[in-house]
DNA sequence: ATAAATAAATGTCTAATTAACGTTTATTTA
DNA sequence: TAAATAAACGTTAATTAGACATTTATTTAT
């Protein structure tokens, strides 16, 4: 260890897993995989990091050409690094999971690595130990949801009530009472009611929200308890 | 990126976050530097994950060599990439941080590598970005431990409640109720009393406790709550 | 014009939790 | 036996969480 020069150097990868929300589920995006090993599986979308990028560089590239979208929440998740999760090559990957509002998504632009749109809960099984990754991420969510507004990340710029709690419901497979969950909303601050209705689900309609920026930023870090008996879902 | 043969490939290492607690302060476990750059220099303990180890073995490797302990809490914390972080190299190090009984900790295996315990606001400027390392760790730390039961991998096998009330202020910088405090604790179902006192801190002296290992196991996930008003001091 | 259908929106009460607060107790030493 | 020391202990008030059913706005069909 008294120098560098003779240590081994590995491949180093990120991989996104990128979550959606197109308003009644929770989605995945995945690619068919392009090249062996494993060529025509579904797959996480990564890349290898180059010489002079930072992680998070390399994250945001790889999203930025998967989804042609920019500035989008994304967030260091775990590096996976077994020795035998690449079967051809020693490869360290370094996770990262991405939230965006699956309305901005561009389809043109990732067409060409066949990407698509999966349930959650009806995903195809990924190449390597692109599974577990996403396993990691969807639990990672799970317990940050609970205590910080990270699923506003999902919705469009205006939304509903009803789609905010279903969006709660997906993440955590649950329901949840809609008075109550009204309330702990509405005592956060951070949703200022629009005019405007969605009557695209009722004959009612439901008023449209939209986000605080403001207070989202200033309250993100704070505890917020979303989620009722959170101890009773984290699995 | 059809092919993995003209990929970059990179160094890769660990780096090992070690907190002890000596029964009055939280303090943190450093080396001098063996080796150029920076020879000399006060840093966290870190080495090159070998072809056939995973992250966690050589993590846990690293903690082996410097501590001799075995089977100690060893967290994943964060993978460090920038281009410029070791200005000789191209490094990315994944950081891990280690929590440990520092009575068990044994001198005469680290003296190789001049190890010292600092206390963690009196630390010298490290290498690096280690010092960033340090303050992720902190800020995890300070965040898991707010609703899980984590300080106890700080503590002996028999510990007395002043001793872990101070161990929460230290980690917090606050002053905790101590009412409330030992409800909270007790509440939680964790702590087995012993007959045996400490009286070497008061003429009264404090009863020794010990952990519920099997309670601690199940309740670990749970959102305990251990910290009052956790908002108003994660920064 | 009215009735039926649909999903959205709303309020109250009870139980549980959290937070604030000062006094008594066990033991040693003078 | 008095003084000193730190440990151990309990109560109340305020806040929050959780359980629960009805009314409202609007459209569509009769």
């Amino acid at each position: 260890m008294a120098d560098y020069t003779n240590e081994t150097k590995m491949l180093l990868a990120v991989d996104c897993i990128i979550f959606g929300f197109d308003g009644e589920n929770l989605k995945i995006l995945l690619i068919k995989r392009g090249f062996e090993p494993e060529k025509g599986k579904w797959s996480l979308m990564g890349g290898f990091i180059q010489e002079n990028e930072s992680l998070d560089e390399a994250a945001n590239k790889i999203l930025l050409q998967l989804t042609g979208l920019d500035g989008v929440y994304l967030e260091q998740l775990q590096a996976f690094g077994d020795p035998q999760r690449d079967p051809k090559d020693r490869i360290v990957s370094v996770a990262y999971f991405a939230l965006i509002d699956i309305h901005k998504y561009e389809t043109q632009l990732n067409d060409r690595y066949h990407a698509e749109w999966f349930l959650v809960n009806e995903m195809p099984k990924l190449v390597f130990d692109h599974g577990n990754m996403v396993e990691a991420a969807k639990q990672k969510i799970r317990y940050k949801a609970a205590l910080h507004p990270l699923l506003f990340e999902l919705l469009p710029r205006k939304f509903t009530i009803p789609q905010l709690q279903s969006l709660y419901e997906g993440v955590y497979n649950t329901r949840i009472d809609n008075r109550n969950f009204i309330r702990k909303l509405t005592s956060t601050g951070l949703l200022i009611k629009l005019e405007e209705k969605d009557k695209s689900n009722s004959k009612k309609g439901a008023f449209y929200f939209k986000l605080d920026k403001k207070k989202y930023k200033a309250k993100f870090q704070a505890f917020l308890n979303f989620i009722p008996n959170p101890e009773n879902l984290i699995s």
